[in-house]
RNA sequence: GCCGGGAUGGUGGAAUAGGUAGACACGCAAGACUUAAAAUCUUGUGGCCGUAAGGCCGUGCGGGUUCGAUUCCCGCUCCUGGUACCA
């Protein structure tokens, strides 16, 4: 009988909205504009599965609504197209990674359109197209031609860096570089060869060529940043990764950790991811000081955040990389400590991290000085000291740090009290104490004595506080084939930048995707991969940039995507500006969302942008995990028991596709033609039906727990995938997908089409004037849901059209006063079916172009309400009461009921309470 | 270890400037329509006691504040995300 044929309707109005181009946003500074971002999806070769489109669902509701709000609303989507897999599947294939990736996102693109968004696809992008990644080569470009001024607390232009140089040389300028910097004079400066001048220029560029310390995969044959790595393994493919020294780019983030760290307190973001980014820099405030090695030249530079337990030192550890360890070693430590250092540095970062108890070290046989009391302290090698952090080295006040206690108790190595209190098993006062046994610092507190200490670092030329970052600067070069070539080529053995003309430089063809036999990076197999510059013919880099490349800045360009001479023009990104709603998941909160926020800082300083902070508010969507299907086979045999009864019977659990089940019954038939050996399959049922058993685990197809959008839509068509998505529960919560409920909203929609319908399904609406109980319900639910859409609820505006339609329905409503209005505020969330009802009530322009209703409070306003009367907290009566009711009027009316009247005994109550409005409550 | 997030019926969840716990939906049960099924509609549905009226218990656990606590405070348990020799 119901006639809402979801397949025609969807089919029709994606049709028109593509054909007619609805979505497609221009600059327009009469209406206020509405930036929606999704995060940059990579296209995988398993396509989409019911977890990825939730984000995706709720940010088109947003943009939906924002326009009936009379906003101006860019909405993008496009794809972050180069990656491992696609490659990884090259070298198993032979199939270049251009056409995987085109046939993924010819996929992707197909199943996002069968959800109806409201996506400007003229405003496409992808990384991996040359006309895209020419801009990430430009801006690459830029950030090597850029260093970081710290006067100035931005970063400019390295022209302006080598004008100071042949002015005053170095001694003057405060610029974010490398340790080693040596200092020089202008005239000093003029005399180096050129050679010389680009390798003084390469410590202060922004992204630079160094010698550093990586993480390697040799499974991917690549290296991987910080935020790839999880627990020692990549986080793609889950290979092992070690620590290796190599020449790689690097990206000098860690100038712009302060400002990322500050600016955290402008951006509307969910509490834990900024503590995540607040975490990943690491920043930490404390002093940096020398100790002289005694019978050397040497100094050894440590970093100490308790500078106050100086006096408590009593001996310095350093890392087992530490550069100076075997000048260190005197000739009868030798043995030892050079086993101990080759065992140490062997050790990978995975054995290093898993086994965090045992502790080693070994004794250098070398003293240091402190400069405090002038004590001799010997100088030791361990592990427990990171070569990356801080400076190496640390000293250790085994009576007041945990790691130092446990090591000078191993080791049999003293242990001093510097600050009062107990010392049963050392003490390690976070938040400090008095000191003692400290001659200069004695009695003063923790802040006083660092202050005191620091001081007399400075005065003595020893040393002097600092702020120290547990943030890297960013690896940028992978060895990987399916990457943004470098624009850079190599004379003399030094970087150079290519002409901004010569790009894009397209990624060359290779015979293979794999390295080269000398162990250079697949590009090493490219013809003629060299750089025709003025001067002569060059090698170019053949490493290719990281993922992040691309998406770091993808969200300018989806402003202007085709605009060829810049990568954002200047009035689209001024009126686009920042993001106004960012919608994905809380995983980038370390990758991603960091790196864009570098890039558009640094962007902004050079002055290419008018933003600082790219996402303005963020919300994370929660994962949609897996819900498994059980089925129970008896023990070699093919007779499978319903889960009710499994018990009774020697059974082992079996996976079963999650496809064939519904509302956890089996269906016998499908089960039987699953797979050829099911097709004589016995069941023992209860009632007649196959229990399955359930489990949460993660959506994965070795659990056969898959769901694509594609078979949701098929059975109930995209308006209900789109609502039933939303009222599994609040965005940002963790949910399995389990389809037992989807039943409820596709019911909902029938029944909604109903209301416009007769028995024979004849359209039928009527001009008759509106009832006050219809303009209730209508203007409730109008002013619900747009609260929800506020507070990003979208869960409860789909109880609320419910509520809405079952009001409707039971007040027979068939009148376009209310249904008009209604069909607005569904459309956001089931787009297609409100396009066609609102087409039969005869409109001829979309619904996109209407307005969204005003909730008017007249129809809101309540004459009367019930009081729920509660004698000592407990509810025990309701008494329907005017609302113009005075209190004492309440009270009296309250206590005339008969049941509290019951309740009351005869007696006059202590107390009584009354909230006009709300609640009576009858104090005993 | 440290820093986040969370725990409410058989299920997903709703309700927090403190005010009727369980909206809405699924599932289940009974009924109507139908030769039958599907679809649709009606009614019931937190647990326990009771034919009923009604009563008692109930928002992870134990306390506290309050006329009143899912909501606020203190102390725990469990699940979950991040991070970890960061000096």
């Amino acid at each position: 009988m119901s006639a809402y044929n979801f397949r025609e309707v969807e089919q029709k109005w994606q049709s028109f909205w593509e054909s007619s181009q609805q979505f497609q946003a221009s600059i327009d500074p009469s209406k206020p504009k509405f930036y929606s971002l999704d995060m940059f999806p990579y296209p995988s070769g398993a396509g989409l599965h019911v977890g990825h489109p939730l984000g995706y669902i709720a940010s088109d509701i947003v943009t939906r609504y924002k326009r009936l709000k009379g906003f101006n609303v860019l909405h993008p989507m496009g794809y972050d197209s180069f990656g491992l897999p696609a490659e990884q599947y090259a070298i198993q294939t032979g199939q270049h990674p251009a056409i995987t990736t085109e046939e993924n996102i010819k996929r992707y693109t197909e199943q996002l359109k069968r959800i109806g968004f409201a996506f400007d696809w003229s405003k496409e992008v992808r990384t991996s197209n040359p006309e895209y990644y020419r801009w990430t080569q430009w801006i690459f470009m830029q950030l090597f031609d850029s260093y970081y001024d710290s006067d100035e607390d931005k970063a400019k232009s390295i022209q302006s860096l080598v004008e100071k140089f042949e002015k005053s040389g170095n001694a003057e300028v405060n610029a974010v570089c490398d340790e080693e910097t040596l200092a020089f004079s202008a005239s000093e400066w003029k005399a180096f060869s050129e050679k010389s001048q680009q390798e003084i220029l390469l410590k202060y560029r922004l992204t630079f060529l160094a010698e550093t310390t990586v993480n390697w995969c040799s499974a991917l044959g690549t290296v991987l940043s910080n935020d790839e790595v999880k627990d020692g393994y990549s986080e793609r493919g889950g290979h092992p990764v070690e620590r290796k020294k190599m020449k790689q780019w690097s990206m000098r983030i860690t100038a712009y950790a302060e400002r990322l760290l500050n600016d955290l307190e402008k951006v509307y973001w969910p509490e834990p991811v900024k503590e995540m980014q607040r975490n990943w820099i690491g920043r930490s405030l404390g002093a940096e000081m020398v100790f002289k090695v005694k019978g050397h030249d040497l100094q050894i530079k440590v970093f100490t955040t308790r500078i106050d337990t100086i006096y408590g030192v009593t001996y310095l550890a350093l890392a087992p990389e530490h550069e100076w360890v075997d000048q260190l070693i005197t000739p009868d430590q030798r043995e030892i400590v050079s086993e101990y250092v080759s065992t140490a540095k062997n050790r990978s970062e995975r054995d290093r991290m898993s086994d965090v108890k045992t502790i080693s070290g070994a004794f250098t046989g070398s003293y240091a000085i402190n400069p405090f009391n002038g004590e001799k302290i010997q100088i030791w090698v361990a592990d427990y000291v990171l070569a990356g952090y801080g400076t190496g080295a640390v000293m250790a006040v085994p009576g007041h740090d945990e790691r130092d206690y446990n090591f000078a108790k191993h080791f049999g190595l003293e242990i001093r009290q510097v600050i009062e209190g107990d010392l049963e098993n050392g003490s390690f006062p976070g938040k400090g104490g008095t000191i003692m046994n400290s001659a200069m610092l004695n009695g003063l507190e923790m802040q006083d004595a660092m202050n005191r200490a620091i001081t007399f670092l400075e005065e003595n030329n020893i040393g002097r506080g600092k702020i120290q970052y547990r943030m890297r600067d960013a690896i940028f070069t992978r060895q990987r084939y399916w990457g943004e070539p470098l624009p850079v080529y190599f004379k003399d053995e030094l970087p150079y930048l290519m002409d901004e003309k010569d790009l894009p430089l397209v990624l060359p063809e290779v015979d293979k995707f794999l390295p080269t036999e000398d162990g250079d990076p697949p590009l090493g197999r490219a013809q003629d991969w060299t750089y025709k510059a003025v001067d002569g013919e060059f090698p170019i880099e053949k490493s290719t940039m990281p993922g992040w490349a691309g998406s770091s800045w993808y969200f300018f360009r989806y402003m202007d995507p085709t605009n060829e001479s810049q990568f954002v023009g200047e009035e689209a990104e001024k009126y686009w500006g920042a993001v106004d709603l960012y919608i994905g998941g809380a995983e980038h909160a370390t990758g991603h969302l960091l790196y864009s926020r570098f890039w558009t800082k640094f962007l902004y300083d050079r002055g290419f942008v008018s933003i600082e902070e790219p996402f303005k508010k963020m919300i994370n969507q929660g994962m949609i995990q897996g819900r498994s299907n059980f089925v129970f086979r008896q023990k070699g045999t093919n007779t499978f028991v319903s889960a009710g009864l499994k018990d009774n019977h020697d059974t082992i659990p079996m996976h079963v596709d999650v496809n064939i089940v519904y509302n956890d019954q089996l269906n016998l038939e499908a089960f039987k033609n699953w797979r050829p050996d099911l097709a004589d399959a016995a069941f023992i049922l209860e009632d007649g039906k196959y229990h399955c058993g359930a489990e949460v685990e993660k959506m994965s197809k070795s659990k056969y727990n898959v769901v694509s959008p594609d078979d949701v839509i098929e059975r109930y068509g995209a308006d209900t995938l789109r609502l039933y998505e939303m009222f599994l529960g609040p965005l940002e919560q963790f949910k399995p997908w389990n389809t037992n409920g989807i039943d409820g909203v596709f019911k909902f929609l029938k029944k909604m089409w109903r209301l416009f319908h007769d028995a024979q399904d004849n359209f039928k609406v009527t001009d008759t004037a509106p009832s006050k109980e219809e303009l209730k319900a209508l203007h409730k639910a109008i002013k619900k849901v747009e609260e929800d859409i506020d507070k990003y609820s979208f869960n409860t505006s789909v109880s609320t059209f419910m509520i809405c339609v079952n009001e409707l329905a039971a007040l027979k409503c068939n009148k376009r006063a209310i249904l008009e209005p209604f069909l607005i505020i569904l459309s956001p969330y089931a787009p297609h079916i409100a396009e066609e009802l609102w087409a039969q009530l005869g409109h001829e322009t979309s619904i996109i172009h209407s307005t969204y209703p005003i909730a008017e409070e007249k129809y809101l306003a309540e004459e009367s309400h019930e009081y729920p009367v509660s004698i000592n907290g407990k509810m025990r009566a309701k008494v329907s009461l005017s609302l113009d009711l005075s209190k004492e009027a309440i009270e009296e009316q309250a206590l005339a009921n008969e049941t509290v009247q019951k309740w009351l005994e005869g007696k006059s109550p202590k107390k009584v309470i009354v909230i006009p409005g709300k609640i009576v409550n009858i104090v005993m």
